[in-house]
DNA sequence: AGCACGCCGACT
DNA sequence: GTCGGCGTGCTC
């Protein structure tokens, strides 16, 4: 008996089973999925790899065979149905066995940046505030401040609410608050018995759906279902209703959510309705707190893991449900190898559990609709918003009409006037500019040289100390005095459009009290949430931002949203340019008028009779859905089509060239056969990151075809033998999110 | 990946 | 003669 083993060394030659003998005392204890040490090469030096089978005899020279050392010390085995999802991943998106196990078990990484405080009410808050009567006035504040909030980090307290940490420290020791650190905070041990078991009332249709889905599950059928719901629809409450009918099988569920959405409002509301039975990984636990969530899942402690894409990986045992939600989100696709996508992933993992999948987005994802609309997924739609709050008013504005009447700012007459009447009143706004096209970008007025990262194709930024930054590999210099090309002083930075947007709005609108959200006033911690909070408390009256804004939170007071450039992510080279842009535009228009006042939503443009504009002006999600279909149809993109992408990367241009050419006319007669189509081979849209260089071929089929299949077997095939003489590194993507 | 082997030049 | 440079090849 041997044991096949992958070693734990990522790379493409190594990527094979090696077989081992297996010491008498160990025989009881290995089993697929353990990590043990083996003596590995000449040196015999030991390494640690994963029994991924067992067999009986072997095609090598049984003396050369070695013995497995011991079990790695402190090692979780990988379940079996893990090895075999690992298994599958590797053979769709590519990599090596060894990375894709890597993925599938939670893998060391540590825990950024330091322990954050929180402080809590406790259940008598109401009685302690009674009992300081008229004295200690900041000690009543943050009691009440407690009261509306359930919680507030000790740095909040002290930067927006004036309260020093020694009067937090006093009332700690009165027992007038509790003080928990962030894995206590973020652990739902502490939500125990008061809130668990909370009832969410459904409205009708809610219930339907709820009771309709179960109906389904309990017959035995598997399937993916998609919920279609607007914005405000509720359908986190449908998916805590449907769990509750999951876990009442004896089975549990895994809860995806796009990383950006994991708020403490999130996770508030999934403790409140399942207690101690709700558990959440995240990507700032550590390695010790992810394995100690995925251990309680093992043991059968926890139904319910909510979490980003990798949180699929949570070892239940009876899992019975994999829900995700705002499923067209692009970060439900890895980045790093094995590329896979959450959502295949998930079907892949229901399939071999016997479990279902439950998508759910306002704007699904075209792949996704399309499968619905066809009857390969349940459909289940939620059409009316609770409480009946209505769809903000939306005016499109024709930005070449503004600059034919002579207005080249970068507010229309029209946002402009809206502004005005939105300041008179007090009421607030928010501003909305896409991030792509602009970057703080730096160059010289007299000879147009542009500043540029000397390891990377892409153009520094600029930031507000004074130096210029590589978005790609942190290079940075000072801003040099003058143009290291003309010598001429006079070198000029472009703000980046949010930056420019501010200064806009300050000429403007002096009078205004603002606040900027992107890139550059997130870069700490908590400043996200800080930004948010203040807006939402008012201490501004417009909020400027990117993507960032508009995404999840509500704000009552804000009766305006303006999108200053609707088209920045239309014409980007990739064929989900469009989807992207409806997608922002509908979730932005959907932040105006969500309290009681209805609200109005002004998008500038210069494409305004683009679908994509129109009928995200409009709502209307199956308007945009028939027309992008049509495109993606005619044009063989995904769902109507397969499109793989090679990246091909070498420290020396000359070698990834070469080798992009030399795969490009292995594959050249395949063209034509099922239609496929072949682009490039052609320099990435970024040619060179950190000193290496990339080229990217690009493959297309019709949606039946297997001839991209047959391709990367024949690119496969031949790496595997004369890689080495090329020195490249070779990367396959399958439906990628973004263009290379 | 990482280690041993091996075949060349410069050295005590 | 021998030490050490890195190119080549193998790992159960």
């Amino acid at each position: 008996m041997y044991a096949d083993i992958i070693v734990d060394i990522s790379y493409e030659k190594l990527d094979r089973i090696f077989q081992y003998r297996i010491p008498e005392h160990l025989r009881e204890q290995l089993v697929v999925g353990s990590q043990v040490e083996i003596p590995f090469g000449m040196g015999n030096r030991v390494i640690s790899g994963y029994i991924v089978g067992f067999s009986e005899s072997t095609d090598y020279p049984e003396e050369k065979i070695k013995e497995i050392t011991g079990i790695s010390p402190g090692s979780r085995r990988i379940e079996s149905d893990f090895i075999r999802l690992a298994a599958w991943m590797r053979s769709i998106y590519g990599g090596t066995m060894n990375q894709a196990l890597k993925t599938v078990i939670p893998v060391k990484r540590e825990m950024k940046g330091k322990e954050k405080k929180w402080i809590l009410p406790l259940p008598q808050n109401e009685q302690i505030l009674e009992g300081l009567g008229k004295k200690s006035p900041v000690k009543q504040k943050l009691l009440r401040l407690l009261r509306e909030k359930e919680a507030i980090s000790l740095e909040e307290a002290e930067a927006a609410y004036q309260i020093s940490p020694a009067v937090v420290r006093q009332m700690k020791e009165k027992n007038m608050i509790q003080l928990v650190s962030e894995e206590l905070y973020r652990n739902p041990a502490i939500y125990q018995k008061e809130r668990q078991g909370k009832e969410t009332i459904l409205t009708p249709s809610q219930q339907e759906i709820a009771d309709d889905f179960l109906k389904e599950y309990q017959s035995g059928r598997r399937n993916t279902s998609l919920l279609f719901g607007v914005t405000g629809s509720g359908k986190t409450e449908v998916y805590m209703k449907i769990i509750d009918g999951v876990i009442a099988q004896g089975r549990q569920a895994i809860v995806l959510i796009p990383e950006i959405a994991l708020t403490y409002q999130t996770m508030r509301r999934f403790y409140e309705h399942f207690g101690e039975r709700a558990s959440i990984v995240n990507s700032k636990m550590s390695m010790g707190e992810r394995s100690d969530q995925f251990a309680r899942a093992e043991r059968g402690e926890i139904d319910i893991m909510i979490g980003p894409r990798s949180a699929l990986f949570t070892p239940f045992k009876r899992l019975g449900l994999i829900v995700i939600d705002e499923e067209h989100e692009g970060s439900y696709k890895s980045e790093t190898v094995p590329k896979y996508h959450a959502r295949e992933t998930a079907q892949e993992l229901a399939r071999m559990k016997g479990a279902e999948v439950l998508l759910g987005s306002a704007t699904p994802s075209v792949e996704s609709f399309q499968k619905a609309v066809s009857g390969e997924y349940r459909l289940y739609e939620l059409k009316e918003r609770v409480k009946g709050r209505t769809l903000p008013a939306v005016e499109i504005v024709d930005l070449r009409e503004e600059l034919k009447q002579g207005n080249r700012t970068m507010f229309s007459r029209s946002l402009r006037g809206k502004m005005e009447q939105r300041l008179k009143k007090g009421e607030q706004m928010m501003l909305f500019l896409n991030r792509r096209g602009y970057g703080g970008f730096v160059s010289c007025r007299s000879c147009g040289e542009a500043m540029r990262c000397p390891h990377c194709d892409v153009g520094l930024t600029a930031h507000k100390d004074g130096t210029l930054h590589c978005h790609y590999c942190g290079y940075t210099i000072k801003l040099p005095e003058i143009c290291p090309k003309c010598g001429s002083p006079y070198i000029g930075v472009f703000g980046t459009g949010t930056q420019r947007l501010e200064e806009a709005v300050k000429r403007e609108f002096p009078q205004a009290r603002l606040l900027r959200m992107d890139m550059d006033t997130t870069r700490t911690k908590d400043s996200y949430e800080k930004i948010l909070s203040s807006f939402g408390r008012g201490e501004a009256d417009i909020l400027i931002g990117t993507q960032m804004i508009v995404k999840g939170h509500d704000f009552p007071g804000v009766t305006l949203v303006g999108i200053v450039a609707a088209d920045m992510s239309l014409f980007a080279s990739d064929y989900r340019s469009s989807e992207r842009t409806f997608e922002l535009l509908t979730q932005a228009a959907g932040r105006a008028g969500r309290g009681d006042t209805p609200g109005e939503v002004v998008i500038q443009t210069y494409n305004p009779e683009h679908y994509s504009i129109r009928m995200a002006a409009g709502q209307d999600y199956r308007g945009f859905y028939e027309e992008e279909l049509m495109y993606r149809k005619l044009l063989k993109y995904p769902p109507c089509g397969k499109l793989m992408a090679v990246l091909i990367t070498s420290k020396e241009e000359n070698r990834a060239q070469g080798l992009a050419q030399e795969l490009a006319e292995l594959t050249q007669n395949l063209c034509g056969k099922d239609s496929m189509e072949m682009l490039g081979p052609t320099k990435a849209g970024i040619s060179r990151m950190k000193d290496i260089y990339r080229f990217v071929i690009y493959y297309k089929e019709a949606e039946r075809g297997n001839s991209i299949e047959e391709a990367k077997k024949r690119l496969e095939d031949y790496l595997e033998l004369y890689k080495d003489r090329w020195d490249c590194m070779v990367q396959f993507d399958f439906n990628p999110m973004t263009g290379y």
